[in-house]
DNA sequence: TATTGTTATACTCTATAACTATA
DNA sequence: TATAGTTATAGAGTATAACAATA
């Protein structure tokens, strides 16, 4: 998406202000003898692209990007996707609880249930055995649209992950990930 | 980090409001009988574990925790310490171009800048050639600090993840990782 | 007219303190 | 007293529009 949208190299668009010298054609890996203007070379991003933290930064933006795109039909972000899976799997469970599994912090994960909530996606009933606790449940709506969205994800999403890094290595890739998030 | 801190289950520690029964011993795997109350049992995290998106995002997160643990000494964040590595590696460049290559917006570059200039480990000079357009280079502190951070980098991050991972599998998420920044 | 750096602004995420009602 | 949900708030990160100086 960043990294230079100028695809074509134009070594010499700039007219210098000292005097015009002749000048030999650049080798394959320019580098603009004159230092200054839009000289417009591919920057070089040196051990950059050593730094696992980088890669996986970008990635990460282009995966919630896809997923966005991929799921847009159901109108749902990877976070509220993951709160109406955990709710799907865990019904009856209170708030605390379903923040702190997601690392989402209880103040932060108000207005999203909020937010899903009033789309009628899911419910939240005081317990009746610790009235300070809300009991959350998915309603029908939310589990429907939680089907969908998991047919988005397996059918587009995740597909095209899989279509990009080849099926042993989108597996590879699935664990050494997890190992990071739970061992790191 | 979050995911249950609670580590001892009791299956048992509120006073029911109906009538109390007797209850047969819970196999292995608990589900607590009573399905309300502090139940404290780990939830299932269903086909999250297999989305990818999600699992990276939680390993990005901790990575750039190590990051900043590490580089700490220096006092630079990633991002900061990927804006001194491309100067060091690309001299002489603007911000526009800088900013580009990096995936930062212009007007969010200024402020970046302006703290690094501040502490004077780079400097803005106006082209001669484009006045408009500033020319961004190391300081000699910002070379000694970029050289110390890259020491910490290796010797402590890095080490680390290469360490969790294992060379090969590290060697492989880079590649991995690098491929889905660039093609999805 | 277009571009560079900049300001202003807004929206999302994340983080902490403190309140309320319950326990 | 401690806990669940909530409010308020502050700080990053990210996004867009528009302006001054320059081309």
């Amino acid at each position: 998406m960043p990294v230079s949208n100028k695809t074509d190299i134009v070594a010499e668009s700039v007219v210098g202000k000292g005097p015009r010298r002749l000048r030999k054609k650049a080798a394959a890996s320019v580098v603009v003898s004159d230092p200054s203007g839009p000289s417009s070379v591919a920057l070089d991003l040196g051990e950059l692209n050593e730094l696992l933290g980088y890669s996986l930064k970008r990635a990460q933006l282009r995966i919630f990007e896809d997923f966005l795109r991929c799921v847009a039909p159901v109108k749902l972000t990877p976070a509220q996707f993951s709160v109406l899976l955990l709710l799907d799997r865990n019904p009856g469970r209170n708030q605390t609880e379903i923040a702190m599994t997601l690392g989402i912090l209880r103040p932060n994960f108000v207005a999203m249930l909020d937010a899903l909530e009033n789309r009628g996606l899911c419910t939240r009933q005081r317990s009746p055995n610790d009235r300070r606790s809300h009991v959350l449940m998915l309603t029908d709506k939310g589990r429907t649209t939680l089907a969908k969205a998991k047919k988005l994800v397996a059918d587009k999403h995740e597909a095209r992950l899989i279509d990009v890094l080849g099926p042993r290595q989108h597996r590879a890739m699935l664990e050494m990930v997890a190992k990071l998030a739970k061992e790191l």
